[in-house]
Parts: C-alpha cells; structure tokens; sequence
DNA sequence: CTAAATCCTACCAGCGCGGTCGGTTAACCG
DNA sequence: CGGTTAACCGACCGCGCTGGTAGGATTTAG
C-alpha cells in the first residue's frame, strides 16, 4: 500500500467537517461514530492536521474541530503531506535535498542512479494529482454519493502535461 | 517510502542488464558487485521479475540472466509491478474490484468512500508515470553519466527537465 | 463543580521489510 | 568423470513502523 491510514482517516476527516456547516465546531466524537472509526487513533490523526494549520479547535465542553479555510482552498497535496509526512517514493528523496544526494547504495563510481529519474517522475505524478484536487471535490462527491457512478476523473481538462 | 528497496534493487539490476551488450548472461554476482548490493537477497528480486518473463535466465556455469526484451519495448510500469505487486494507493484497491469495494470503514450509510475519487486519481498519476518511462530511458540516462565523467546531477537537480 | 471535549505521552502487539543461510539442481570445463 | 560455477528454493530472523490503546492533564460551557 502507498498510503497509510493515516491518510485515509485523515482525509475522511477532512471530508466529514467539510460536510458540516460553517460556524460552530464538530466534535471528534461525532466524526468517529459517522465514520466508524477509533476515537483514540484519531486524536493523533487530527493532530497532525491541527499542526499544519489545516483545522482549528477549540477545547473545552461543545468544542471541536472545523477548517481553517474554505473547503476549495484547500488542496489534498496538503492534507497528505500533513498526514504522511513528505511524499518520497524512495529513501534518497526524503529531505529537500540541495544537492548531491548518494543515496547509500549509489556506486561512487562515475554514474549516479539511474532509478533517480524514475522515482522523480513517479513522484511527479503524485503530487500533480493530489494538486489538482481539492477539498471540495471529494466534500461535493460525497454529497451525491448514492447517484450512479458518474465520470468524476479528470475534470481539469485533460490529463494535463504529464509528459507524453 | 512509497516503494520498498525491492523495487529499488530490481530496477537497478534492469537498468544494469539493460547496459550489457546482448548475446550472453550476466551472472548476479557480477550485478551485486557492481552496484553494491547483497547478493543473496538481490536472487529474490530477480526472480520475481523472472516470473513475470522480464528476464531469462541460464543455470549453471556461465549461466546468468538478461532482458526477455529489448529494453525500449519494457514499461518500467511492469517492472515496479512485477516487483512490488500491484500499485494500489489503498487496502480497498488490491483486487481488481468489479465494483463496490466496501473498504472495511465504508460507511453503509447511503454514501460510498470519497476518498476512493482521491486514490483514484492518485493510482492514476503513478501508473501514468510509470508507463511513460522505458527501460531503455534509465540505461541511456545512466550512460549519459559516466561519459561526462563527473556526476549526474551537476545542474542543481535540473535532471527533471529529461524526465518530461 | 461537573461534564465534555481537546490535548499529550507512553505503551504495546503484529507484521512486513531487508537480509541471511543452507542446501539442491543444472550446466560448463578440464 | 568430477569439480566449479551459478541459478533456484525455502526457511528463518531482527528491527522498525503501523495501527491502536490507556490514562491522564487541561480547558471550557452550563
């Protein structure tokens, strides 16, 4: 599995208080009984969301938890990277690296990775798609979700410049 | 990690393959050397990208593996996958589902997984990517290195302008 | 004050990953 | 033929991470 439930707990969360109407905060119990989820894991999920300055709380008896922004402004490449740390398909691209990575098992010999370039282009493509997908797509997909399974892919246009 | 060192050690050995010249094997021996790699555990790599016919092999003396293919016609979308198993963003994308998945926290509340459009899009990009890329691209792009004798990535990590 | 909620830290079982080891079979070489 | 090389196979194993629990401390509404 690429994703750990991190995300997807995380991004059910994210969904549920995108459902809610804006101006009073929704608890986590009331988001655990909806989704069917831990309560005591979920702490830790929201944590993490809390951090990046995704969702704001309030404490105390009728607190709670509600978007920091509004749910279009809201790209999931941030709501992952918030939940899973960075997006790295490989070892060698964990920190933002300036230069000159050598990732462990690179040959000091004269040629680097080759599988660099892969994983580079791999990564592109994950975070282009997580980009290009908002909050509010998947709180409005929810919403119709009894509907027939209509074509909700690739909305933007096309499949974009992804290098053909 | 998106990808385990599986899919590491398996494409650098295809990558390595891929740079001798055809006609006879290449012993793991002479791969593990090369690249720095154990050479017991490089025998279980291999043999998942034998059983899925992207390389032969040949025992005894002299024996040793090479590409079933000539490298411009393998998709590295089959290497990853023979290597890693299937790519699936999430626990409910295993199986080629006909249809409703019901990923064990679904809901049977009138609406299906939203994160599913997620996911979805997110398989999309990797897979996307994957197929774009040839075996044939990582061995030219690993010779391009060694003839300037000095590093690959000599131009501040400009090397993504190859990968479009 | 009390109940409801966030917040925080420590802890734990299971498991997959990276890796090792020993052995068997097959082919080439002298 | 007999030795050597190398593919093939399956069992094993330590470690770290994941998913989850426990228990408490703190804050706030009523």
């Amino acid at each position: 599995m690429i994703f750990s439930s991190k995300a997807e707990y995380g991004v059910r969360l994210m969904v549920e208080l995108g459902r809610q109407p804006p101006g009073h905060p929704t608890s986590l119990k009331a988001v655990a009984e909806a989704e069917g989820l831990p309560l005591a894991y979920l702490e830790q999920v929201v944590a993490r969301l809390r951090k990046a300055g995704l969702v704001m709380s309030a404490r105390g008896a009728h607190g709670g938890y509600w978007l920091a922004s509004p749910a279009e402004e809201i790209s999931m490449d941030e709501v992952v990277q918030a939940l899973e740390g960075a997006i790295a398909p490989m070892e060698c691209f964990v920190n933002e690296h300036t230069e000159r990575v050598l990732c462990s098992h690179e040959p000091d010999a004269g040629r680097g990775c080759a599988t660099k370039l892969l994983w580079t282009r791999v990564q592109g493509g994950i975070i282009r798609s997580l980009q290009q997908t908002t909050l509010a797509d998947l709180v409005e997909f929810s919403r119709r979700g009894e509907h027939t399974g209509s074509p909700v892919f690739s909305r933007r246009g096309e499949h974009t410049a992804t290098a053909a």
